[in-house]
DNA sequence: AGCACGCCGACT
DNA sequence: GTCGGCGTGCTC
């Protein structure tokens, strides 16, 4: 009898043993169709086996093999093998939410490939073939046998059962699924590189055929793209495949379109969460057989299953969007980083402002720097960042004096500034000034932000609304307090909504544009507000952090920072980090053409180091310096960090989960340190209190080792129905 | 996570 | 008399 362990859906550290019909060819990787309790699941087969100590009355037999997927590689099992240890999560959970939704159903998925080729069975069969009036599946055949490859819609017109004909074929094994275009591939290469990007290109390409992790340093506008492009092009010239990581689904259509305009006729394949089932089950299936020669994707795109992956790129490397933030709470960047390990490729880990981990990394000599020091274009030179000391300034509306005359002249060029703000709405919180009432929300530990709806309306007219952002709660703004009746209720501080008010009476001829996640939120909106901006018929910008990645704005001379300060407050140690690369970014916007950029950042302190070094353009000095900070207190990447957190009703039931989970932490931990189950820094959100217990070890190893045995045990633990834990290894929110 | 089994309150 | 509340236990 052939046992088979099958990872399933289910939150359970094992795996499920079953017995096999030996004559259906069961291979390690092959997605099956197994009886689990009442009901009938998909899983994947992981391993195969002889024997099994479950007691052989409770093996059941799986109903079938699932046939519309090839099985998925070794190497793809030994990736989600590694991430279920490292991250301390199930091997079926994650092996589970790997795979596109689409392939977690039994019913088989239509086989539409661009184009069919014959198999080495196919050949065999069509050579013994005998019968004197050929089939239609012969004539398939025939017609295979004359190409490499034949585009499925030609096939399609040998018969009216074409379609049927065809997937039989693919059934038995007689045609593969293959791409009808040439196996060379073509690549626009009409600019010449710099010193710096040819031999940035040069050491990648020089370990086209081993490890090596390259971080390839360089602001906005210095050629990472290109340098991209070229190892991407050398790779496919390899006969390989290369994956691409960004950080966000915006990113992906204009990026994917830039490819496919240097790789004309290459097939691209893009992976992200907005994709419909279909869609990405069909992507996931062309990455795998090889059809799709780049792929190019968000985080859960790095488990995207290549048979002949020769590089991968991670673009914004340092992007906190890499790491996923529920579930399986891997980072794609780290992934990506081990995943060329276990394959001997190169991985480019992109970026202006590299994550410290990445940075101490490449000083340890672990990773390779590549520094592109320069914008490429002629005469684009890095923007003036000059700080606006507001302890000095006059201001109204919180522009000050010298931003507001900045944009003045801005807008009498005829060029166009932008105001960046990190706060969506119209101001942070409703209050009142009689009884100290607050606009709290009732699921979070957090203030409900004060928006206008609808947008556009005359300010008179429109009414008020409260959100949460962190649960999505809405409410009509009070008129008067809830708790006293004062009519006087005022809106504390300043968001995108507010500011764009202040900007419009500032300048009341301006033609004025908000672009935060609320304008960007409707289909096509995003591009219709980008053709107003690049005709010129939008004088002030005022936006997020959406706005600071990856556009290229040719009129945007003056970028303006507001309220910065904030995060420089802020008791996380990252926040240094986040806001040095927001900042680094958002200024980068501006001048990337034959026009100087002007970036005035509003703050009360300038003495700030963080700020020196973003006048001077100094990542470098600023990252030596959180470094040395880091490592001093004894933070990453000087130390390992994994945390357990708990959720409960009550704070007090949360808390006690977590000692409860203590007394199962292993007693002998000399270097590990574990510290007390504390409220976590947003201690309710939707409801929910949480806490959690912090873990951190100078050795990674030593982390590892203690996690794998206390996780382990906390499966056994007995947990209230509405309380819940999960363990997060390399947190960044706390 | 589901889902079934199982033992106690207000209702057609 | 029973429909259903969610505690508890199991899933190869």
């Amino acid at each position: 009898m052939t046992i088979a362990r099958v990872a399933l859906d289910v939150p359970l550290p094992r795996l499920f043993d079953y017995s096999f019909d030996p004559t259906w060819n069961v291979e390690p990787g092959a997605r099956v169709l197994v009886p689990f309790g009442p009901r009938r699941r998909v899983g994947v087969v992981v391993a195969l086996a002889r024997e099994t100590d479950i007691p052989s009355d409770k093996i059941r037999a799986a109903l079938g093999l699932l046939a519309d997927t090839a099985p998925l590689s070794r190497e793809w099992l030994a990736l989600a093998e590694f991430c279920s240890q490292y991250y301390q999560r199930p091997l079926g959970e994650v092996i589970q939410s790997a795979l596109p939704p689409r392939l977690k159903r039994a019913e088989p998925l239509r086989a539409a490939p661009s184009a069919w080729t014959l198999t080495a069975a196919g050949r065999d069969a069509l050579a013994a073939a005998t019968a004197a009036r050929p089939s239609l599946k012969r004539t398939l055949l025939w017609h295979l046998a004359y190409a490499d490859a034949c585009p499925h819609e030609i096939l399609m017109t040998l018969g009216t059962r074409a379609a049927a004909a065809l997937r039989a074929l693919h059934g038995e094994g007689l045609i593969a699924s293959a791409t009808a275009l040439p196996t060379t591939h073509r690549f626009v290469d009409e600019r010449t590189l710099s010193a710096a990007q040819t031999s940035a290109l040069a050491a990648i390409t020089a370990s086209l055929d081993r490890f090596a992790a390259f971080v390839l340093f360089g602001v906005t506008g210095s050629g990472k793209t290109e340098v991209y492009l070229h190892a991407i092009d050398r790779t496919l010239a390899a006969g390989k495949q290369a994956l691409v990581l960004v950080p966000e689904i915006n990113l992906t259509p204009q990026l994917a379109a830039e490819f496919g305009a240097r790789f004309p006729g290459v097939p691209i394949g893009v992976l992200h969460s907005n994709l419909a089932a279909n869609e990405r089950a069909r992507t996931w299936i062309d990455a795998q057989s090889g059809n799709l020669r780049i792929i190019l994707g968000t985080r859960m795109a790095v488990f995207a299953p290549l048979a002949r992956l020769g590089l991968i790129v991670v673009d914004e490397e340092h992007d906190a969007s890499f790491k996923q933030q529920d579930g399986v709470r891997y980072s794609a960047r780290d992934l990506a980083v081990v995943r060329a390990q276990r394959l001997a490729i190169p991985v480019v880990l992109g970026s202006a402002t590299p994550a410290l981990e990445t940075y101490a990394n490449a000083q340890a000599g672990r990773y390779r720097l590549l520094s592109l020091p320069e914008r490429v274009r002629a005469g684009a030179a890095l923007p003036r960042v000059e700080l606006v000391d507001m302890r000095k300034e006059i201001e109204m509306h919180g522009i000050s004096a010298r931003l507001a005359e900045a944009v003045r002249e801005r807008i009498a060029r005829q060029e166009q500034s932008l105001l960046f703000l990190n706060r969506r709405g119209y101001a942070p919180v409703l209050a009142c000034g009689a009884c100290g009432w607050v606009s709290d929300c009732s699921r979070c530990a957090a203030h409900l932000v004060v928006h206008y709806a609808p947008a556009r309306a005359p300010r008179g007219a429109r009414h008020g609304l409260l959100r949460c952002h962190h649960c999505g709660l809405e409410a009509p703004a009070p008129r008067h307090c809830p708790s006293c009746g004062n009519v006087d209720l005022v809106p504390f501080g300043r968001g995108t909504q507010r500011l764009e008010d202040a900007v419009q009476s500032l300048f009341p001829e301006a033609r004025v544009l908000r672009i935060d996640s609320d304008t960007t939120r409707a289909r096509g909106s995003w591009d219709r507000m980008r053709a107003d901006i690049d005709a010129g018929a939008v004088d002030v910008l005022i936006g997020t952090q959406i706005l600071a990645k990856g556009h290229d704005f040719p009129r945007l001379t003056l970028v303006g920072v507001l309220n910065a300060d904030a995060a420089l407050m802020a008791a996380d140690y990252r926040a240094p980090e986040r806001l040095f690369a927001q900042l680094q970014q958002v200024a980068g916007r501006a001048g990337r053409a034959d026009l100087r950029g002007e970036v005035l950042v509003q703050t009360r302190y300038p003495e700030a180091a963080l700020y020196q070094s973003l006048v001077r353009h100094d990542y470098e000095g600023f990252a030596a310096r959180q470094l040395q900070e880091r490592t001093e207190a004894g933070f990453p990447p000087a130390a390992a960090e994994a945390v357990v957190r708990a959720e409960a009703r009550t704070p007090q039931a949360a808390l006690a989960l977590l000692r409860q989970a203590l007394q199962l932490a292993p007693a002998d931990h000399a270097e590990v340190t574990l510290f007390d189950p504390v409220p976590m820094s947003l201690s309710r959100l939707s409801g929910w209190e949480r806490a959690h217990v912090l873990v951190q070890s100078p050795s990674r190893r030593a982390l590892q080792a203690f996690l794998s045995v206390w996780i382990a045990r906390l499966y056994d633990m007995r947990v209230a129905a509405d309380a819940r834990w999960h363990v997060d290894v390399d947190p960044l929110e706390f």
